[in-house]
DNA sequence: TTCTATCCTGGCACTGAATGCCAGTGTTGG
DNA sequence: CCAACACTGGCATTCAGTGCCAGGATAGAA
């Protein structure tokens, strides 16, 4: 932070003595902090760059530079995140689904390492619709990048079924998201147990439908659907009936 | 269209003929469809709001008052759909998964009866990522509609259920219509048939979701799962061990 | 060390979206 | 005929976002 900066606002300013020591790159960590508590302070929209810029030192000029727009200030280390995940699953070598699994326990980790920033993120988030659409059109990224991934490691013939599972998996994900960002007190190991649930539950679900004719999958998937008036012995009949030309 | 308006901008207005007859209030699909002219002529950033309002003869800050801003030009009937859909739902009598699909079939619809903005549209959204997040932003606005709704019908428990299943919903939908909005030359009735055969898919794996005890609905669905060495006797006898509890 | 290419930063000016304010113009209902 | 109301357009202002240019730091070559 500087202490040359032509304030002309009246945004406060974390008060440091003025020392004569060359000044490191005000880091984007730091950039972002600033100005989640401007914007919680003041709002979003009445916070300036200006206001921003006066607060953390950073010229106005490099912050459109570094991050973008005001909005991406707010989600510039979401989209480093993004960035790692997606890394991640070109990388993996697991069985799709549960690499899936595995990159969205990346990215909710990414939320609750750093409630510094998601938590009030969040309260904004809730507020402004223009904040919102941009928090969706993220978690819309990952549901993109997934559907593809499972695509291209199923086949192409399973298209809706991977743009249906990564839904799915994206739905439980913020599902589980949700309730911690409101019940922010909630301890931390309870919702990692929760969020394993959710994902075992979801995928329980998901797997069936990303390969149903089997192979050298362990289990096959029988789905049968009926009159709720029929017995029992009809139902067994016409399964029996539907299962006989395939023998084993 | 008036044509008083003090031009200064070199964009194309429809030449008319100065007539005096008082000019009815411009709709506001007539809006959009000069606003999606000139987006796809000279791209969305370098339309500006005055290019609008001359090509339109509504004046800019009329412009701004209906519409709110620019992108809610190109959103503006998406919108009212919106609401008609929302609006269907609260009145619906189905069962809650019916309506749900019922409601994906309007939203559908809405793309599918209206080319002549939808797809120049969808040509926009590809291109400038913005106006993608725009649109990320609307259908997930449905998805929210219909995790709601179908909490509020299941019950509270379901919460995570009705969240996997809309989103399920959603993702065949958007399937299906990003098929058709690609290859725009495709038969209306065939891309019907898909959009049935992608909810039907979709369905059959959500209903045991938000009902797996069964209840007064007209069928009941089956899922096996069991090892691929098994032959079908066992599979039967399984089936019909894990059957005899209830009995019809 | 010195020169140079390169990168990052900040200042300046400008475009254009978006909003508040006000005045004119119907339109409706008494 | 007049009042209340709704809608519209013009005007001025704020502020996000961009292009341009100049200064300072760093790294590498001479």
């Amino acid at each position: 932070m500087r202490g040359s900066t032509p304030v002309g606002h009246s945004y406060p300013r974390s008060v440091e003595t003025e020392v004569a020591v060359a000044q490191a790159r005000v880091s984007t960590r730091e950039v972002v902090l600033a100005a989640v508590g401007l914007f919680t302070e003041y709002g979003f929209e009445r916070t300036t760059m200006d206001g921003i810029a006066a607060a953390t030192g950073v010229s106005r000029r490099s912050l459109f530079r570094r991050f973008g727009s005001k909005e991406d200030i707010l989600f510039a280390e979401h989209d480093e995140l993004f960035a790692t995940v997606v890394g991640y699953l070109d990388a993996s070598p697991d069985d799709p689904l549960t690499a899936v699994r595995s990159a969205a326990r990346m990215v909710f980790q990414g939320y609750v390492r750093d409630p510094e920033i998601t938590l009030p993120r969040y309260r904004l988030v809730r507020a402004h619709p223009r904040l919102r659409d941009r928090e969706v059109a993220m978690t819309a990224r990952y549901q993109s990048a997934f559907s593809h991934y499972l695509t291209e490691r199923a086949g192409s013939a399973f298209s809706l079924a991977s743009g249906v599972v990564a839904a799915s998996v994206i739905a439980a994900h913020n599902h589980v998201l949700r309730s911690w960002l409101r019940g922010s007190g909630e301890d931390e190991e309870t919702v990692w147990v929760r969020f394993d649930e959710a994902m075992a539950y979801v995928s329980t679900a998901a797997r069936p439908l990303l390969d149903p004719q089997g192979g050298p999958e362990p289990d096959r998937v029988l789905v049968a659907v009926y009159p709720s008036g029929a017995g029992n012995d009809e139902v067994l009949r016409r399964i029996g009936a539907a299962l006989e030309p395939g023998g084993s």
